[in-house]
DNA sequence: ACCACCATCTGGCTCGGTCG
DNA sequence: CGACCGAGCCAGATGGTGGT
């Protein structure tokens, strides 16, 4: 079609990731019989945008008022009447199933889809609510006045076990417990405490005087890299700046919203979580003046040649970095000045810039 | 029994704010 | 700055229901 994607491989699977409601099951058993692929995790930008793109091209096409494409969307009209929609905006994506385009569209275009903070009248009403009802999210909704999942997002993170629940700073002991609790649950258990820790079930048995999120986030932002260490607590240096780059560059997306960022760590460079890496980038990518209006080619040749030290058209670098072994390491790994002053090309303009790039063109 | 379609429940992630 | 935390945002999995 109009995607001159890279690979959209099988045409069959195309064409069944767009029609066919496959639940999990199946979707798995596809992935192992016949070699299917598919997409999962968050919509990138330039998936939403060809999304958008084929909503608007579908009503077009039809003529369609926004409130009638609201109920195509809602179903509020009589069943099975003009169902290629679904099917239709999901082969824009290629890649994507049509079970997860309708979640995500649907989420998207909700009318009740307004944000921002919880006033205390409806904390109130929430927990009323939820009292008289349980957790029927879809009533509670109705009574609340806000998205299904946002009552449950509030109810669960900060009405229920609220007599409990303790802020602020972790002390010695609890990190020691939360250690102990997720080392407990993974390496003892040969899984991997970067990706296999449920942390509900964490936060219950640490009583849940801390929640899901304060436990993993305070675990891998924090905690994890201090058992990867030896105890240790790692500082990020320049070394460290080099290396993401390098394989940021390497990944050759179009937006940076298109990276796996649970791809980035590997073994000879696991201090630093998925987390911390995506962290990492947001604030060197911040780092530079006037970064909201570029794309994501331009901040990478400026990150490239301040950061990683390379020409910044990327032209040569072509090499796929897979492994921190294939990165040609800042020669010096000294404290406080890393430049790798090898990698410089005879580049024409060539201004040598000081490793850390301190004093340059960050914004005042 | 099967399929298209849908609601709801479970689990994880992003990102701005704040403080030292 | 970077470390750390809070609050909201998002996707995936599960388990229906109504029509054939």
């Amino acid at each position: 079609m109009s995607l001159p994607g890279p690979d959209h491989g099988n045409p069959d699977h195309a064409h069944m990731l767009a029609n066919k409601w496959m639940n999990a099951t199946k979707l798995a058993e596809m992935v192992k019989t016949q070699g299917l692929v598919y997409k999962k995790g968050k919509f990138s930008a330039i998936e939403e945008q060809q999304l958008r793109t084929a909503i608007e091209a579908f009503k077009a096409g039809r003529g369609l008022t926004n409130d009638q494409l609201q109920d195509i969307i809602f179903q509020k009209n009589e069943k099975g009447k003009d169902n290629a929609f679904w099917s239709e905006i999901t082969s824009a994506l290629a890649l994507r199933p049509i079970i997860a385009v309708y979640h995500h569209v649907r989420r998207a275009f909700h009318p009740k889809k307004q944000q921002g903070k919880w006033m205390p009248e409806e904390d109130a009403v929430l927990k009323q609510a939820v009292a008289d009802l349980g957790q029927q999210w879809e009533k509670v909704s109705e009574i609340v006045g806000r998205m299904s999942s946002d009552c449950r997002d509030r109810y669960r993170n900060h009405i229920a076990n609220r007599e409990v629940r303790v802020t602020g700073v972790w002390t010695k002991e609890e990190e020691e417990e939360l250690t102990a609790i997720v080392t407990e649950m993974t390496i003892q258990q040969g899984k991997d405490f970067d990706n296999d820790v449920f942390w509900g079930k964490v936060s219950d048995r640490m009583g849940n005087r801390r929640g899901r999120q304060q436990c993993r986030i305070k675990w891998t932002d924090s905690l994890s890299k201090t058992v990867k260490n030896e105890g240790q607590k790692p500082r990020w240096s320049a070394q460290d700046a080099y290396i993401l780059v390098h394989k940021v560059d390497s990944m050759n997306v179009r937006d940076d919203t298109e990276i796996d960022w649970k791809t980035l760590p590997d073994s000879d460079w696991n201090l630093w979580s998925a987390h911390s890496l995506q962290r990492r980038w947001l604030t060197m990518k911040r780092g530079i003046k006037g970064y909201e209006d570029m794309t994501h080619q331009e901040i990478m040749d400026i990150l490239r040649v301040k950061k990683a030290h390379l020409p910044p058209a990327s032209a040569a670098r072509k090499r796929k970095v897979t492994s921190v072994a294939n990165i040609d390491e800042p020669a010096d790994p000294e404290p406080g000045d890393a430049g790798p002053s090898g990698t410089q090309e005879g580049a024409s303009d060539g201004q040598d810039r000081d490793a850390d790039g301190s004093t340059d063109d960050s914004d005042a």
